[in-house]
DNA sequence: CGAGGCCTTGACCGCGGTCAATGCCCGTGG
DNA sequence: CCACGGGCATTGACCGCGGTCAAGGCCTCG
């Protein structure tokens, strides 16, 4: 059953009635994506949130000579969205992209909205998505401030070892906001 | 009267009782601080959330080297807490710092979470400041990874002039990440 | 088998950091 | 009231990290 993982990731993170919880599910539908399908382009206004159950997906913008920089990645049992588009209703300059091809449950924002209005344990479950969306940023944020390339590098091999195991250089290197060619050489020397 | 500012602030935020209104205010403490007083070194647990009705307050954290990188800065009627910290329960890595002699508004970090309990509307108020710190983050993880330093004076020009004209050259090179030395020639060229 | 994408390696260079000297402003005490 | 000292800003000299450009090798897929 293609929803036991986002109902188990649901009941582990806010305390909700069975009912309550189905009446959530019900509003995810399934999607699949080939490898590199773009989800979101940056533009867009109607959205959706996604639950990744197989494969992988990134969040990206990019600058202005169009190089990307790569702000998210989610694997089996996360969540992608473009939180900031979500929270001002702007339209996005975040793109969603599948890396892999990938099994993916959506909400609406729309109906997520809708549910928060509704359900408080809902609206409690997306605060502490918040929390953990604010605590992953700022630590991005200490390590572009702080650290430099190589000692980035290092810590993302410590702490998200994944990204380097199952992704090509070309992600890693924008993951970590450095070129192709530095990550490179940054490998040979470790 | 010093709490007319803070409850305009909350009212204008979420909608509220007002009895329920005046029960948060009384967790509210006045306390005042000189200029470049430290509120909270890094490592300290127990913990204030400020709301700022007089001077200025920053949030920054230290490299290895000891250098300063200012995260958040905070004006009359804007909020100031080290929220990772507040967030994980952990010693924080952040310092709060008062860059002018100011006034202040503090509540517990116990009681603001005591109030997130018992009144929904605190919670959603809480909700709500958690948005503007994503959006906030997100928006400066942006700006240092896609532009240099010339760019990135300019946009604070453009979006928070208020921070260069009021605060000395430090303090601006700091929140820039950039040295006081580069900061300088920036200036002269524009 | 050929074409295109990805990775690697070398050459080069510019942004921005560090160090040091100097100037300026301001608070404090003789 | 002036002299001094300390903190902040400016400017020059220097240099290293990491980016760009280009060439070459390898793998995959049509």
């Amino acid at each position: 059953m293609i929803y036991k993982d986002l109902s188990a990731y649901i009941k582990r993170t806010v305390s909700i009635a069975d009912e309550e919880l189905s009446h959530i599910l019900s509003f995810f539908k399934k999607q699949t994506a080939q490898k590199n399908e773009l989800l979101l382009a940056a533009g867009q206004t109607s959205q959706r949130t996604f639950f990744v159950v197989g494969g992988c997906v990134r969040i990206y913008f990019k600058d202005e000579e169009g190089q990307d920089s790569t702000r998210y990645i989610a694997f089996e049992n996360m969540f992608a969205t473009a939180l900031v588009s979500f929270i001002t209703g702007q339209p996005s300059l975040e793109y969603i992209q599948a890396l892999e091809a990938s099994e993916l449950l959506y909400i609406t924002h729309e109906d997520f909205n809708q549910l928060r209005k509704k359900i408080p344990a809902w609206e409690k479950f997306y605060c502490n998505y918040l929390e953990k969306a604010h605590v992953n940023t700022s630590t991005r944020l200490l390590s572009f401030t702080t650290l430099d390339a190589k000692e980035r590098y290092r810590q993302l091999l410590q702490r998200n070892p994944d990204v380097v195991k199952r992704l090509p250089n070309k992600i890693v290197a924008s993951y970590l906001n450095i070129s192709q060619e530095t990550l490179s050489r940054l490998k040979s020397k470790i």
